[in-house]
DNA sequence: GTCTATACGCAGATAGAC
DNA sequence: GTCTATCTGCGTATAGAC
């Protein structure tokens, strides 16, 4: 049982990482028979099959998301200093940025081409940050309506700043905008 | 021979429509055999593979793009007016964009990933635009250096204002930040 | 809970008939 | 230039031994 978990938490996280660095359509099971050193009926027996592994994995980002925005709450009381740390996070993960582009962006773009029903499930990850941002807004006496359309248009903005980064392989571009972004942050909204 | 143009081009065209709405890898030959109605050895008369057509599509792909940036450098002989007009390419494509993201930004982020041959491929496309941007910042005056730096962050808040509307699926969006971008453009460079 | 074995279909590539 | 036929391997799924 304990067990169990363990090698459940393996498969995820193996398959996580491929998902990201070769896209969902294009990692195998055997792939990830590869990266876990694990048999494939073991994975299939945790695993009915890549959908299911992707549901974890969601499950799993979801966790880990929720963490790091309960952690930048705590540890940034002002919400402009909570906006800048979002946008800081894309300095911490540039090499992976530049390799690999938006965990989330590309993997829901993916599934949002002709997959409903998968990008259904990545959808929620999204809506994490959309919710702390509006939050984050709604604290800075904006409207609802204002709000939302600000938060939007920060996850846009530090969308195209990865797509770029990541289309051109470019992390000069990437430290450059992130920094005019921050200012702007400050100059608008505080 | 004009007979083998016509189906090459065929193949080009829903091969181009298959790889935008489904993915490059999510896309097998025998899709591009049922869209184009040809049999599998014909196609691959005239495309040894899967990276051949891609290689066709970027060409024709480039000759649009080519055609459409002369057509603009045409009709508009202020680069304000270009600029604005780049933005409003994505108000024609809305459609499109709400299910299939964008068609270069979503192509080159997926084999940017891990296919590095392909990716070079397409990468063209995305200088196309980021070329004739730098022109038209440079026609406004700007050093280079600056130029080039605002072609880039006009690339990428486009690319940014995409990927939201695709994965979030919302129009409205879309309308309210290029109206938003365009006036930006106006009061920042005019 | 983990493994090996097998089955089946599809993807990609090639040969050759018309 | 277009087609049918065939081949090989990989992907997915399932059964059953340890």
């Amino acid at each position: 049982m304990k067990q169990g978990n363990k090698t459940k938490l393996r498969i995820i996280n193996e398959a996580n990482k491929l998902f990201y660095q070769q896209g969902f359509n294009a990692t195998s099971f055997s792939n990830i028979v590869d990266a876990t050193g694990l048999s494939k009926g073991n994975i299939t027996y945790h695993f009915k099959n890549k959908q299911e592994i992707l549901s974890g994995i969601v499950e799993s980002r979801l966790a880990d998301i929720d963490e790091l925005l309960t952690a930048w709450n705590k540890e940034f009381p002002s919400p402009i200093n909570r906006l800048v740390r979002f946008c800081e996070m894309l300095l911490d993960e540039q090499d992976n940025l530049k390799q690999y582009g938006c965990p989330m962006g590309t993997l829901t773009g993916e599934l949002s081409k002709n997959q409903p029903a998968l990008y259904q499930l990545t959808l929620p990850m999204f809506k994490r940050f959309q919710t702390w941002l509006l939050e984050q807004f709604t604290l800075l006496n904006f409207s609802s309506e204002q709000a939302n359309e600000n938060a939007l248009e920060l996850l846009s903005r530090v969308q195209g700043i990865t797509v770029i980064t990541h289309v051109f392989k470019d992390e000069k571009f990437l430290n450059k905008e992130i920094s005019k972004l921050k200012n702007e942050i400050k100059n608008r909204y505080d």
